[in-house]
DNA sequence: TTCATTTCTTAAACCAGATTAAGTTTTTTG
DNA sequence: CAAAAAACTTAATCTGGTTTAAGAAATGAA
């Protein structure tokens, strides 16, 4: 049940049978159907998601009440809103599931003490950092450097099995445009 | 010599006396004149970079020869290209003193070294990484929410100070759009 | 297996911000 | 302190992408 979990911990750190054990009782497994929420802006948000199956998207709705998707997360990524997870505030956030979705959940409370508990995590979530740190600096270099039909083609190229996954709708406000100028741009070619 | 590294950890961590005397054979200070470049495009960024003072710039220039600027780091941020770094690869971008800048340095391989040799620090690079995960979350909001206009009024509004520190065109670049066009939401105040 | 809902498309009018180009002010340096 | 370089301003023109509005296609539920 949470061997995806511990599979994936163990690519960066190697836990012992024990440490697994006392992992255990801290993560909670749970399923939720297509356009369910985990999270809802006006909420605290009190879990981190571990995506087992699946893909979660977080996005907020902007002034003119349009959907803006900032993230997705597929198998094996972690998602949350930090500021509202870190520090336990209201959230700006949705997080919805863009498909059927497993998840291992673990509470902000629990997230501290199994760090104590398990010091090998430290480590471990150390690494997780770095690397969406270092995906967040590749991401805001497009961002600055790409135009809208860009973005499109480019992201098409590097994932294109993700495209025929989610909505257009959804990957447009990803991308940061509007679903009329994505259907103009696959028009065209 | 390496006073605010330490304040700065011990916010976040308490390192003993002894443990402090490992980290200072690591750490290398050095200061950069105003332009000065720390790391250029197409080199391998060394290092991981603490400023301890002054006011560092990563940039990149994009296809149509202008200058982008994704991040700054004040008095007690780390700045890096994470993908050069953590990899050892050639970057895209420039880090430059946008003032005279004294930084505490360290290279890639100390710091995995370091990592080993003093545990706790996992623990602090763990914090700093979710930090800047954090605030890339709040970043990327921005970026997708707000118009030109508004990211000025408001970057001005939380960061009145820094906007004095640096010249309008690196500010524009960083905010995302022209430095014309800056002079022109300036000229209707 | 149909009706309702959601998603996608098309096209015209529009606009925020870029581009271009010239001139002005400020800062740096010899 | 004078000349050169860097930074900033102004204004006309242009454009990539939005907005609005309507209809078509796909999906889902009963």
């Amino acid at each position: 049940m949470h061997q995806p979990l511990f599979n994936h911990i163990n690519k960066f750190v190697t836990l012992s049978e024990g440490e697994q054990e006392i992992l255990v009782p801290f993560l909670q497994s749970s399923s939720f159907k297509k356009k369910a929420f985990l999270l809802e802006q006006g909420q605290t948000c009190r879990m981190n998601y571990f995506v087992v199956k699946g893909c979660l998207r977080l996005y907020f709705i902007d002034v003119k009440g349009a959907e803006q998707t900032t993230q997705f997360a597929i198998e094996n990524w972690w998602i949350s809103d930090f500021s509202s997870f870190l520090f336990q505030q209201p959230s700006d956030f949705f997080i919805q599931a863009a498909e059927i979705t497993e998840v291992i959940a673990i509470t902000n409370q629990d997230y501290e003490k199994l760090l104590e508990k398990v010091p090998k995590l430290e480590k471990y979530f150390r690494l997780i950092f770095q690397k969406l740190h270092q995906a967040s600096q590749i991401r805001i270099k497009y961002l600055y450097s790409q135009t809208a039909e860009e973005s499109y083609t480019n992201f098409n190229k590097l994932f294109p099995a993700f495209v025929q996954r989610v909505p257009q709708y959804m990957l447009a406000s990803y991308l940061g445009f509007t679903p009329e100028f994505l259907s103009k741009i696959r028009a065209k070619k």
